[in-house]
Order: structure tokens, then C-alpha cells, then sequence
DNA sequence: GTTGACTATATGGTTACCGTATACTATAGA
DNA sequence: TCTATAGTATACGGTAACCATATAGTCAAC
């Protein structure tokens, strides 16, 4: 080995202290990203610990979604004052990083709670339950929307969701009216809602209201749910129980915690009054 | 149109409301990984807004790293407590994650705060300053260490810096102790350091003292550094200062501009006391 | 019934690598 | 000094997750 080359590090020990493999170091010679600081004539690549604080910026800056062509023309054409553009505009990349995955948190955390809590139901089991009232984000009415209403709706209340950060993991419902559940109308829905962790006043919210609920459940195709809604109003019957706002219509278990549609439970929750009350 | 088909999406009304490209349900359709809810036989695929559901939850998966084969399997077969396993693992990585985007950000900020110290400085100018104390954190002693002994040396400090979290954006520096100056040994440091934000127990640190420094600038190989540090000699001699502790060397090369080694600039900065002090 | 905006499939390209094959080189021990 | 083995190099192919583009079929509206 050339006596000059022994206060360096090889291109493998090289890439263990990166914690990446020989490969990507290769790679970032090739295009001319970080060249190692001598190249002796059998091809051997030999770098130093001052390339290693250049390797943490590449890093850095990959990290945050640069491409690497972006870094290599940055790191070769810039100027002092470009490089402190560039990392201010970096910081504020960084910022919007950590509040969309603290937006990601929430979600999570909220989607376990609903699955934990799906696991101790009976989905056969009916009953009365006193709720607390709860802030839900809606969409624009489509009772009897037509198809192109409906889907415009759907629509705007998806992209409202995104908009505001509203969407916190909690199912996408849907609300039936008194009238259509009378008339046994049970896919003319009102509205979609999402539950909200509070009120936003930009925001299109209602109050759905603290109270007595029936609740029960509906296993399988959400279209075929009218079989369910008669065991639920031969409960109240029994009961002595009368409605008296909208059915809301949750999935509980979904897509992400079963596999197929016929497994899918639908969580259902009319509020009522005492016939006598 | 099917009669079926009206209360879905088309493929770009979704890809839309999901902010991506056809191409990518395209894909994901081609691997099987969201398939819409209706295709029919002349190709055309309908998504329902539930699917959206399932789109954002492939896309917080995607999110955090995990690959789209692994989401489809996840979503295929899992029963809830593997998905509740699962989301908390992940809850785990966005935590990782946020911690690891907070220490990018004060990286950041120490490079843009470096850089904007270095943009007033001229180069040819040496002076005397009066420095606060400041914690380094320093390597294995590397004084009259083999090449071996060297590298071994580096290695292990990059390797604690990372561990540590240490590594907060300030340059790798060397230290150059007082008697191997008045020898004119300038390659013999005794330590490689970085400075921290504060003292670490479990960390080897030393303090660099308050007190007054010689600055001065070098540009150029750090090979030939002798001229640089003869002027300041001279300096020092004119204005009766004598050396005290060790010298600081420090590249600010990436900051100024990392392009040619011509170009490379080091601050140095040596302790020093009055002839009469 | 024609136009224009959509849909589909198919193919090739991109980025940032990873794996493997093959050949060369350096160092440590017999 | 020779050799084993551990490391280095280039080269070529493959991968993931798409994107662009070309070509062809379809729908909806005037």
C-alpha cells in the first residue's frame, strides 16, 4: 500500500462508520457525490474523517427528501449564503415533518383504542347505553342526493378532512334520519360524519347529542343491514323505547383489522326515548 | 355506464382525492394491494369512499417505511391483535422518528449559525479574543499515535458521537498541544474534538477554558499549515503574548465551500497569556 | 354523431440503491 | 517466502415504487 494512503480509512471501513454498505459509497462516487479524497492507481478509494462530516450532511439532506443530484449540485455550486437558504428551507421541511407524524401518532393511537375496543364486543348483543355527547365533522346533506351530489360530497367532506387535519383515525360514519328509519329507508343517509377531538369553527360540526342509544351490530355487506334495524326495533319494542334522533352507522372493524367483507362489523347506534319520557 | 358503478369513484376521481397519480392505483391494483371495489369488463375500476380509508392507512404504513408487499400482506392476513401488535410497533417508530428529526433540526441550526459566523470573516486577518468556556467532547489521545492507533482512534470517536447523539452540527476539530508547537510538530495532534451543547457524565469531555485566543485562518492544505502558524507566531511575538494552553484546530470547510482542497479554510485558535501575565 | 375528455394496457425510464460474479490485492500466519 | 483469507475493484443484473409516454378503447355531451 502507498505510504500516503495509511491515514485513511478503506472504502469498507469507510462504510461501516457511515452504517451503510460499500455499494451506496461506490454509488456516491459514480455520480460524483462524494469522491473519496484518494483514488490510487489499482482503483483503491481511501477517505477521511473530514469526508465523514460531508457524508452526514448528504445523509441529513436525503433524509429530508433531496435527491442525491440535488445535494451533489448544491454541494458543488453553492454559495455561503445559498447553503444558509437551503438549510433554512430545510428547518421548516423538519417542522412540517414532525407535526405530520404527531398528526400520524394521534391516528394510530386512535385506530388502537377503536380495535381494542371492538374486541370485547358480542356482536349478537343488543343494549342501552347512556353516551356522552361528541363533536362530529360532517358533510354536506345528501339525503336523496342524486349519484353526482352524493359523490361531490363525499368529496368535498374527504378533502375538508385533509384540509383541517380533522380526520384523528376514527371511522368515517354515516347518519340516518327518524323519518327514513320510519319509512324503513335505510341507505337514504343524511349526512357522513368523522368523529373530532374538539370544535373547530371553521369547520361544519354537529353535536351529536349525550343520551340513550340502542346499540347493536351488523356483520357482513352494509347493504343488506334492514334485518339488523328489525332486531334492533323489535329490542325497543320490547322495551318500550321510541326513536328519537338519527341511527348512526359506524364500521368498527374494517379493512385494516379483518379481511373480507363479510367479516366487516358495522357498529349501530340509535338514540332513543323512554315511550313514557 | 353500469348502473352499479354510479355511487363509486373513477380512478382519477380518486387518485384526486387521495393526491396521487393514477399510476400509482394503477400499481397498486397491479400488486395487489388496493384493488377497487368494482371493476367491470371493460376494464374501468370504481373505488368507494371507504377505500379511502384504506388508502390513508397504506399510506401512513408507506409512511413510516414499511414496503408495500408487507402492507398488502398485513392487510390480507391479520387478525385485530395483529393489527393493534403492529400500529404499536409503529407508534414506537414515530416516536424514533420525531426524536430523530429534532436532533436533524438542532444540527441544522448549528451549521446555519456557523456559516453565518463564518460569512464575516477575513481570512488574512489574526486577533485576539476573549472566549468563553465552551464543553468538547474529545477522542482517545491520537499524540505520537501509529496509523492504526490513528484510525482505531477516529473510528471510535464517530462512532460515540453517534451514539451519544453528541454530533450537533459543530465541526470535527484537533487539538495541537503546546509543546509540540514550540517544537513545530504541526501534524502531531493530541485529540480530535467537537464541542456540545453540555456536559454528558458518561461522555469523555474535557473544557476548553474561557480566556484569550489567537485566531487566524488557514486555506488551503492542511498539510502545510507551518506558514500559517509561523504569522501567528509572529503575531504573537509583536504583541508579547505567550502560548498557554493547546491550539484548536477546526475545518470549516462545508460550511465556506467544500469544492477543492485549495479552497478548504481552518480556523485555528491558540491559547495564549500576556508576557507579563 | 362527432368531439373532447376520459379510460385502459403496454413499455420503457427513473432513483437509489442491493446482490452476485469475477478478478485483483493486501496482510497475517506457517 | 508462500499461501490462505479477507478485503478491494468492476460489471452486470435486479429491485421498489413509481412516472412518462404511446396507443387504443370508451363515455358523455352538445
Amino acid at each position: 500500500m502507498n505510504e500516503i494512503s495509511h491515514k485513511y480509512f478503506t472504502t469498507g471501513e469507510f462504510a461501516k462508520i457511515c452504517h451503510v454498505k460499500k455499494q451506496t459509497l461506490f454509488h456516491y462516487d459514480d455520480i460524483g457525490l462524494l469522491k473519496p479524497e484518494v483514488k490510487l492507481e489499482n482503483g483503491y478509494r481511501y477517505y477521511s474523517y473530514q469526508q465523514y462530516e460531508i457524508f452526514i450532511v448528504i445523509e441529513l439532506l436525503k433524509d429530508l427528501n433531496m435527491p442525491l443530484k440535488e445535494i451533489r449540485d448544491f454541494l458543488t455550486n453553492k454559495t455561503p449564503k445559498e447553503a444558509i437558504q437551503l438549510l433554512q428551507h430545510q428547518l421548516t421541511q423538519i417542522d412540517h415533518k414532525i407535526r405530520k407524524l404527531n398528526h400520524t401518532k394521534t391516528i394510530v393511537e386512535t385506530k388502537i383504542a377503536n380495535i381494542q375496543q371492538a374486541l370485547h364486543i358480542d356482536i349478537e348483543d343488543i343494549r342501552i347505553e347512556e353516551m356522552d355527547e361528541s363533536v362530529l365533522f360532517i358533510s354536506h346533506s345528501i339525503l336523496d342526493a342524486s349519484d353526482k351530489e352524493y359523490l361531490n360530497a363525499v368529496t368535498d367532506f374527504i378533502n375538508l378532512c385533509n384540509s383541517y387535519e380533522l380526520y384523528i383515525g376514527h371511522p368515517i360514519g354515516a347518519m340516518l334520519a327518524k323519518e327514513e328509519l320510519l319509512q324503513h329507508q335505510f341507505e337514504n343517509y343524511s349526512y357522513l360524519y368523522t368523529m373530532m377531538p374538539q370544535h373547530f369553527l371553521e369547520a361544519s360540526t354537529i353535536i351529536k347529542p349525550a343520551g340513550k342509544y340502542v346499540v347493536g351490530y351488523h356483520k357482513g355487506d352494509d347493504k343488506q343491514m334492514a334485518s339488523s334495524y328489525f332486531k334492533i326495533f323489535k329490542f325497543m319494542e320490547q322495551h318500550h323505547l321510541k326513536l328519537k334522533g338519527y341511527a348512526y352507522e359506524e364500521y368498527i372493524l374494517d379493512e385494516i383489522s379483518v379481511n373480507r367483507e363479510e367479516n366487516y362489523v358495522t357498529k349501530m347506534m340509535i338514540q332513543v326515548e323512554d315511550e313514557n319520557g
